[in-house]
DNA sequence: AGTTTACCATACTGTTCCGTATGGCGGTTC
DNA sequence: GAACCGCCATACGGAACAGTATGGTAAACT
């Protein structure tokens, strides 16, 4: 499962096949049939696993914030930083025309987007405001990973990570005081 | 060719198979193999004129304006509205792993942002900063039509798409005069 | 009229994968 | 120590596809 997670990350869902896995294992394919019921269910499993991990992240680091625009900041930071979970989710909307893979990320999709435009209310904008910063910080976001994994080239040329993003936050979250330039 | 662009736009690079695609058509490899060496021919003869479009279309309709703020915004508006190109983008996107779509994605990508960060240096920011923000401009614009490939009930909500490329401009294109709120 | 040419079909081979059937083998249980 | 169980291997059948070999046919050319 770990090797398929990997596999994922790396080459899509479609790479996750059954023999070249067992070879690079080291077993053959009757020990995996016998973990697993076919091909499906290793996919599903490390798809589980990564909505999981998603859930709890969120819940136990983020929703305990109150200010809403230290939350939101936060929250944008604490994002691009996990390049960890930015490329699997990239990887995984790679693969979305997968109809195993469509139900994970349509789920992942809207509870992330869900998030933000909370966020973003929180911060006293109307619902529609909310949503549309949300999406553009979540499109922002996704944007970036999928940059980062089909050119990574053109974005090393931005060295300053912390500088997009928080060009970002600034441009998406409101100033707290009445703005005097 | 047509119908392996449309595939491409719908499923990606890896669904241009040949035997499906010449049962599609109502005919057989045998004539497809007259007309194509093999399968990479036919997928490098699409991808190739999807890069001749994109050229044609930017030098024609965006490097003739000459104010700077003016062809930002008609830039960025212009691109959010072409979802053909759009959405084959990130089909293109989609398919990065392999090794006949690298090429074409790289200079497409580079390309784009190249012509971003020109735009952004004409307003007089300095080459650090016009990267970050042609970076971000490019993440929003790859990022949202990703998910209106891979979940388009999440991006649906967001009715206004001109309110958000506003949104979007407005936060990177800095105003004309000095600011009063 | 005979030949060439452009285009298409049939019929193979080879590869890569999924999934199944079946057997072996060490450890545990009775 | 005989039966059983957890785990793994070998060996098969079958689907989907790439690519090749070869023949047919209708129009153009000579």
């Amino acid at each position: 499962m770990q090797a398929a997670t990997n596999l994922i990350a790396r080459e899509g869902v479609q790479a996750v096949a059954v023999e070249p896995l067992a070879v690079a294992l080291g077993v053959t394919k009757g020990s995996f049939y016998w973990h697993f019921k076919n091909r499906d269910e290793l996919v599903h499993a490390a798809l589980e696993a990564w909505e999981q991990d998603q859930s709890v992240d969120v819940v136990s680091r983020y929703a305990g914030i109150q200010d809403p625009r230290r939350r939101l900041r936060v929250l944008l930071f604490a994002a691009f930083e996990d390049v960890e979970n930015g490329t699997f989710s990239a990887a995984v909307a790679v693969s979305s025309q997968d109809p195993r893979v469509q139900p994970y990320l349509q789920r992942a999709t809207e509870r992330r987007l869900a998030f933000g435009i909370e966020a973003f209310q929180a911060l006293g904008l109307s619902e529609k405001e909310a949503r549309e910063r949300a999406l553009l910080a979540f499109a922002a976001y996704a944007g970036y990973f999928q940059l980062l994994r089909t050119t990574p080239a053109a974005v090393a040329a931005v060295t300053d990570l912390s500088g997009y993003v928080r060009r970002l936050a600034d441009a998406l979250v409101p100033a707290k005081g009445p703005r005097r330039p």
